[in-house]
DNA sequence: TTTTAATTATGACTTTAATCATAAGTACTG
DNA sequence: CAGTACTTATGATTAAAGTCATAATTAAAA
């Protein structure tokens, strides 16, 4: 199930560099917006979430992190605080390394370091592509971008049909549209043959 | 003029790997969304814009960038083509490395290595910032932020005022709004105190 | 300085997604 | 399998930004 394969650093290599696995509840809080960051984390199981929480409790979703995936990693390089929250999306365990170690394996390990750098790399490209989509394109293109992104993400072709895990609400988030807006569009790219609908789950 | 204290990769070091200066007139594209790409790209002089076109024409602004930093990187290390063109938004001197010498730069020299790392950091949490206001907020709101990251990014302190070299088209193509409901939003914000306007121009 | 081009300004109107309200469907729990 | 919680569904209304049209400033060029 987990891809440890697209693993960003090997587990063990980062245990042996005196990291720690932690079991998190869905729901708990890894980290507060605006805090400062003293670790690296990787996904092992479970999925985490990053997301800032606007005046009115409206939430954006900066995106979702899986097995194998490593989240929250600017604060380590630039010494400002987190610029979103990260909370535990279903129950997962999460590896952490402390910060001075980290940057020492980076400097020990170019081959590591360099694919940590294609991750940055790959993370800006999605963020570009959903910030042009959203401040570009209505509804249901957004939409679309998201759920192709989101299959992209998951090595799935285009052309293959995936069970997309994210629900209306969570959509909503990610593309800054409401819940009753994308209800409405993903009926409609329904109806237009562009996705289908089975049990209220998207298949895309 | 040109802050080269802050150059991403000293600029005799490229020469030195091979690297060329080129000189582009305003309105001249260096590469276009879709295309691969070959060079890493360090502006010398003048300002470039990174943006996409979208279908019926509007643009958006992904960012600019000025003396000593670099575009259009994430291309060089996942394989996928340009996300977005670059377009000189002045006439503007850059500086090209061909790809292989610069992945060998980065493989023989840690440091740069790792300061190029800072930057892919920096440059995402810029777009967590804009898309999440993007996302969130209402036209001021989301004017006040860019502006107050323009203001960062040059290095001035949020108490200090500065003139915003940007029209309000340009703050629209960046923010996802319309011409008209910046100028609005802007006459609104300066009528509350929050920034000021002298001949049509933006301070904050 | 005069002309021309680009940018900013402002009003009237329209469209679209947000909001509010309520109901139906799905899936988890004891 | 009944009950509860969450998610999806749908209609009616509202508000806010987009659109269109036109004018006034400001900057650049002749």
């Amino acid at each position: 199930m987990s891809q440890t394969a697209t693993c960003i650093i090997n587990t063990d290599l980062l245990l042996a560099w005196g990291a720690t696995l932690h079991n998190i509840e869905k729901g708990q809080v890894l980290f507060c917006e605006g805090s400062n960051a003293n670790f690296y984390y990787q996904v092992v199981e479970g999925r985490i979430k990053m997301c800032n929480c606007n005046d009115e409790g409206k939430e954006f979703i900066q995106g979702f992190f899986e097995a194998g995936e490593s989240f929250g990693e600017p604060p380590l390089f630039d010494e400002a605080p987190y610029p979103a929250s990260a909370v535990a999306d279903t129950d997962s365990t999460v590896i952490r390394l402390r910060k001075e170690n980290f940057l020492q394996l980076l400097k020990d390990n170019f081959d590591i370091h360099f694919n940590f750098t294609q991750t940055l790399a790959k993370r800006l490209r999605f963020k570009s592509v959903m910030s042009k989509e959203i401040s570009s394109y209505g509804p249901s293109h957004r939409i679309m971008s998201l759920l192709n992104e989101y299959k992209k993400s998951h090595g799935v072709a285009e052309t293959v049909q995936m069970k997309i895990e994210l629900t209306r609400q969570q959509i909503a988030d990610m593309t800054g549209l409401r819940v009753e807006t994308v209800i409405r569009s993903i009926r409609e790219l329904h109806e237009k043959g562009k996705l289908k609908i089975e049990k209220g789950k998207v298949f895309c």
